[in-house]
DNA sequence: GCGACAG
DNA sequence: ATCTTGTCGC
């Protein structure tokens, strides 16, 4: 189960990172991938604090379709730390998951990966949680660092972390701003990035749009009343 | 001590 | 995260 306060999250991350289950690859055949999401009230800034209203989402898709949707209003349990994301949407996230028909073969996190101060961000916290292999998309890398790749639809260069490659930047529209792509559970650099090249048709990877899109509909028919 | 810091 | 503004391209 989920940590629910800082000491026992950084313990479980500690843990986390010395494990090393098997990798895994796409298999042959209609990838099933999901995405999932979190937003807020519009309108609040700042990192917030427990109890915070939230909507959560996760979609299911067979290759690029979407397939079954799973919406729900939510509370996070701590405000937003760098470092503890985990601690403040880690059972949301993963409860929707849990709600899909199916799991699915790979789950696309809003989060980082080994990119972390302990090596275990959320996109590795959820996978081994759920038993699903991960990988993580985020607009900015948390500590690591490196240049951008040329603005060239599928060009990436590497983000260095204490001079290991723990994610990559990757251009998935030219002219616009890369998104960093972060290995997750079971996944290494290469497969992750090329999980999301196969996912990307827009700038936005399909798994991680659709399930944005649920959340902020949700939001919205929350707010009419 | 200070700043930086996924969402 | 979320918002606002401006700019570019179709």
């Amino acid at each position: 189960m989920w940590p629910t306060d800082a000491d026992a999250l950084v313990d479980r991350q500690r843990e986390l990172a010395t494990l090393t289950p098997a990798p895994w690859r796409p298999g042959v055949g209609a990838l099933v991938s999901a995405g999932c999401w979190a937003c807020f009230r519009r309108g609040v800034s700042g990192p917030g604090r427990a109890g915070d209203l939230a909507w959560g989402a996760a979609v299911l898709l067979e290759e690029l379709r979407p397939v079954a949707r799973r919406v729900a209003p939510g509370a996070a349990r701590a405000g937003y730390v760098p470092g503890l994301l985990a601690l403040r949407l880690g059972p949301l996230l993963s409860g929707l998951v849990g709600l899909l028909p199916r799991r699915p073969e790979v789950l696309l996190v809003d989060g980082t990966g080994r990119d972390h101060p302990r090596r275990a961000g959320l996109a590795v916290h959820l996978g081994a949680e759920l038993d699903v292999p991960t990988v993580g998309v985020t607009h900015r890398p948390l500590l690591a660092e490196g240049g951008w790749p040329p603005d060239v639809r599928g060009a990436t260069s590497p983000l260095l972390l204490d001079g290991d490659v723990v994610a990559a930047w990757v251009r998935t529209r030219a002219g616009t701003r890369p998104l960093v792509v972060h290995p997750g559970w079971r996944t290494d650099p290469d497969t992750a990035v090329a999980v999301v090249g196969r996912l990307a048709v827009r700038r936005t990877p399909e798994p991680l749009r659709a399930a944005r899109q649920a959340a902020r509909e949700a939001r919205a028919a929350a707010s009419l009343g």
